[in-house]
Parts: structure tokens; sequence; C-alpha cells
DNA sequence: CGACTGGTTGATCTCCATCAATCCCTGTGG
DNA sequence: CCACAGGGATTGATGGAGATCAACCAGTCG
């Protein structure tokens, strides 16, 4: 329930994007492209007015407009369950791309929102399509960003499955911590931009579980705990609870 | 651990495939496409040795040749975690595709292994992103099915979100049955081709809470089991226990 | 200041994992 | 054809990890 709400008309900004000056370009679906090729890109890609912490980028039925890719910020993505739970699906950093599971049926199953203030571009799918026609290392861009996600997604379940809430605490951290440093400099400050319920929620967890194992991290000397900024004073330990 | 291992060794025979005749087109990457379009499917796809029940597709770490679009038959694919558990990732159907997490690093992250005898169509992928890029309508299938197994993913992290054992025995049948009826003609029979240890493992149970459910339903005259033969005798009260 | 949201901590209970015994198909070989 | 072995499945008994209920605390905002 946020104040704003983007998700029923698309509010662009006239602004030229520029995927060329892009933090996130090597990350992101230009990588690796012709200078001409990016400007070509640049004709295609809309940016999308700023969205602020709360924001609603869209909403489980809207229309398929095309796929987002973040600039800079995160999105959480959740669905609501057949009893009516939501369930979050996914935190996605910048460079990242959300939106791809509407492709097939041109709707989306999910609903987006920003945890924190985030700029995202527009591709228009047609218009992406039609230009990786023409451009075949944007095409295997493209793949490759969609095999990522199914990826990552894969990578979930395999944390879900028959793990202890320690070991998925300790993973999700680690995961970010990972996925953080490839787009910054690598630091042991990891500032959680989600709330306790959304981690436990994402993890399968109590609320109260995933406090009480941040307090036991802690109390192992792993982890120091401020709010929701997590440093990691032990990272070898960290990661031998994983497995 | 079967005897037979194609793994390594890609077996392909040279017989000429047919899109055009196969009873999952619909379902797979020429979906609407015109007969010429169809034909120049033909040219890059190459049929793969028929499988037998337990015979190894790929394995983790193989080098990555390409998608592998199931004709008849189902694949079972695995991970394995870091701490060294196997975790089954998806059970797929006739009309998939097999192998799109491994476009981003050229590297098969999974073991796939027949649940049955299994035929099934090698796409190499430089072809097929090649092809694409003449046929607008392939790239669009193309994209569209990897949004569909992104979307499948999704479904099982909401499965297995803070969901009761019976919760989630009742969701994978139903999910079960929904698409083993758009591939041939609904019944109330299930042919479960996996083993209870499958079941479990995927689901995130233990493997004697799964029989234990079985056996619940089955009392309460939801479901008759023989093995691996399942018929739902009232759908409607299964699909009332997912929420 | 009080109301409120988000987080922590404590006490209890429940569902499911685990351990263990038995059953039941399937295939194999005498 | 039957006996037997062996893996897969079921059933029972027990314990524990984590959910749930509840109280409390700490920022934050009107």
């Amino acid at each position: 329930m946020s104040a704003r709400d983007n998700s029923t008309s698309l509010k662009l900004v006239h602004v030229k994007p520029a995927c060329e000056h892009c933090r996130v370009r090597s990350l992101c679906l230009p990588t690796a492209l012709s200078p001409a090729e990016i400007a070509e890109m640049d004709d295609l890609v809309r940016r999308h007015e700023p969205l602020r912490r709360g924001d609603t980028l869209y909403r489980a039925g809207d229309r398929f407009a095309g796929i987002f890719a973040i600039q800079h910020g995160a999105i959480k993505t959740y669905g609501l369950t057949l009893e009516g739970r939501e369930q979050i699906t996914g935190f996605h950093l910048a460079g990242e791309l959300v939106g791809l599971d509407a492709i097939d049926t041109n709707t989306h199953p999910c609903n987006a929102i920003a945890l924190e203030d985030t700029e995202v571009c527009l591709l228009p799918l047609e218009q992406l399509e039609a230009l990786s026609q023409r451009i075949p290392g944007l095409l295997h861009n493209f793949s490759r960003l969609m095999s990522r996600e199914i990826l990552r997604e894969e990578h979930v379940l395999m944390m879900l499955g028959g793990t202890s809430a320690e070991q998925r605490i300790a993973r999700f951290l680690l995961n970010l911590q990972q996925r953080l440093s490839e787009r910054g400099p690598m630091g042991d400050e990891i500032h959680l931009l989600m709330s306790r319920q959304d981690i436990s929620n994402y993890l399968g967890l109590a609320i109260e579980t995933v406090s009480r194992q941040f307090t036991h991290l802690q109390e192992k000397g792993i982890l120091e705990i401020n709010n929701r900024s997590v440093r990691v004073l032990d990272r070898t330990s960290l990661a031998a609870l994983v497995g």
C-alpha cells in the first residue's frame, strides 16, 4: 500500500538515457556491444520515472509493457499464493532484469516494488526483439540474462530444500554480499534493504526465527548487527555454515 | 549411476527429425511458424539417441552443447547443493526445454536424467540464435519458453514457502495433472514417473512424510493410490487443500 | 508525548524429520 | 516355478527445530 502508485499508468521521463555511461552496463544487456550498437539500444530504452522506496513498478495482472532493467537501486518481486499469502520470489539488484516472467503470458504474474530509491529502464519487448534480430550479440546477451535468472531461481530452490534456518541465513547473506561486490567495492558491511519480514518470507522461515538466528550468529562472533546493517566479521566461519 | 552413460559423448542419430509432425509442436519452439520456417528448424534440430529410463542426458559440469527439447518422455534435473546433497530442480515433460540454465555460463550447472524412455532433440544454441535472427516468430517463441521456465520455478518457490506437507502434495499432484492434460487426454489417473524419494526431495519433505500424506489423502477418499499410480477421486477437495 | 511500526526475546506447542521395523514389488538365479 | 535378495514404500515411535503466541523494546512520526 504505497502512497504513490505507478503501476497502472507507466510514467516515463523523456531524458535521453545512455547505456554507454551506465554503471552497470557490463552486467546488463549491452555487454560487449560496439558503440554503434549501444547507440541503437539507447534509442529503444526508455527511462522510467525514478521510484522512491516502496513505490510499485508493476502489479500482478498488469499488462506486460516490456522488460525493466535496474539501473541502480533494488526491486522486490512477490506473488500471491493460491491461499492468498504473499510470497517473495526475488530481490533484484542493479544490472538485473525484472519482468522476464511476463513474456509468456503477456501479463505480469508478480508484483514489483522498490526496496530503495531506484531507477529503471523500460525495454519494450517488441523493439528489443526487433533489435536483437539485427544485433547477434544483443540476442545472445538476452538469452544469457534469462538463463541467469533461471539459474538464480534454481539456487533459491536448492537453498530452500532441506536446510536448517542457520544455513539459509548464512547463504542468504553470502549470496547478497557476493552480488553486491560485483556492483561495487567488496566490503564486509551489508546494508539490508529489506525487512525481517521480507527475509523470513523469502527464506521460508518465521520472522522470529530470522531474528534469533541473527542474534545467535552475533553471539558466535560471526556477525555484527545494527538494525538493517550487517557486518560480516568472520567470513570463513559464515561460509563454513552453509555446508 | 546408470548403466549406460550418454553424458560425456553426445550420441546423435541421423534420422531426419520432423518438427512438422511432432506431437508437442504446439508447446515447443516451432509454434505458429509457417511450414517453410518449420522446415528451416528441421535443418538445425538434431535428434538425440533415445534415452532409456535412468539414462543421463548431461551432467553438471558438462560443456553446454545446446538446448534439449523433449519430444516425448520426461526428464528430471537436479543439482548438488553446497553441502553435497542432491536437490531436484524440476521434472520436465514433453514439449519443454531443458538446459536453459547453462546458456549463461556455457556449462551445465545441473544433471539431467530420463524418468522414463525419452526422446529429445538437440538445438545447438548458436544455430538456434542465428535462425532466430531471421525468423521473428522463432525468437519470440524462444523468449516465451524461457519466460515459461522462469515462471515454472517461481511457482515452485511459492509452493515451498510456508506451506504444510499436505498442501505441497496437493499442489504437486494438481500441477502434474494440469501439465499432463495439456499433453494428452485429461484423465483422473496420474502415473508418477518418479520415486517417493524424488518427490520428497523436490518438495522439501522427508520420504516418510510423503508416504504418510498419500495414505492420509487416500483415507479421506480424495486419492486412490497403487504404487506409482495415483487416481484423483475428488478433485474439488484436492484443490480445496491448497488454499 | 503517545501511537505505531519493526524488531527482539521468552514460553509453549506442533508438525515433521529421524530412527527403526516391516512389508511389498521386481527381478534373478537355481 | 519358487526362493531369495534388495530396493522402494509403508507404518510406528520419538525427539527436536522451528512455528506460534505473547510480552516487551526501540526508533519514528504525527
